[in-house]
DNA sequence: GTAGAATCTAGACTTCGCTCTAGGTCAAAC
DNA sequence: GTTTGACCTAGAGCGAAGTCTAGATTCTAC
């Protein structure tokens, strides 16, 4: 039990380079010290693959390295600060939300510039869209 | 008519630095170049704001500058390439939708992270959330 | 007509988030 | 038992997107 994986296992399960995993490492993301075999090579668990594919997913909504290291240093020292691991996640929670708020009105602006090249495209009254007048 | 704006004017009127707007010209960002005074200081119009207000949006939507410069390139060569242009703008559209869509995945796990630990905060029962034991 | 603010060019520097290299060691298959 | 591939450390390098500096010039307001 608790079957010990190798970086490239870990890489292949979390789709994370072997470069990016002792990168991460490095800056001190994990939640324990990896440790390692007897010829030096690191041996990582499910709960460290199931920590990885959490990160992904705070990284994939923009959460910079920096921050994530916090979240992990807290979880590192262990309970009693849990109200500030949870002001850590709300907070990039509304980060997230923002995000997507703000790509949904970048939305509107594009969709609407598709929408105007594509009747001029099937109009074939293409020309002077942009220039020299400014058409929008 | 056509009152000219300098660039601290076209910072101030798209949210761009002075710096960035210098760099945009360099990478070929306009769709012509930028006039000079007498003395050198680039005049700027109402129509280079306008298409600096589209590319905020197209940049803040994550568009790279080697894509917008593409944009920009096949506006600035001319009436004729108009599907090009649409299908470049319907391919970042696509983008936006699918990183919409890739957010929303993680605001559910983000959002699922954040109720599991205000119920344990609110419970007082918070100790364990993470170490050692693996409870996600 | 002069002080101070804004602008100019060219190019070096920064931050982020990895990626890659060099020069080895370890482990698994044949 | 040797070859082949995975892994090790330390540290350099990279691409994106600006930012900042230096040193000179121009413009604006008094």
């Amino acid at each position: 039990m608790a079957a010990s994986l190798s970086i490239g296992d870990v890489a292949a399960a979390t789709g994370l380079s072997v470069h990016a995993l002792r990168f991460f490492e490095r800056e001190g993301l994990f939640l324990r010290g990896i440790p390692r075999s007897a010829g030096g090579h690191r041996l990582y668990d499910a709960a460290d693959v199931e920590w990885l594919l959490l990160c992904n997913r705070l990284r994939e909504s923009g959460m910079p390295i920096a921050t994530l290291k916090r979240f992990a240093a807290l979880v590192r020292s262990g309970p009693g600060n849990e109200p500030e691991r949870l002001e850590l996640l709300r907070e990039h929670e509304r980060g997230v939300r923002a995000r997507i708020a703000e790509l949904t009105a970048c939305l509107e602006v594009i969709h609407g510039k598709v929408t105007v090249y594509e009747r001029h495209v099937e109009d074939g009254t293409a020309a002077g869209l942009w220039a020299p007048l400014p058409s929008s």
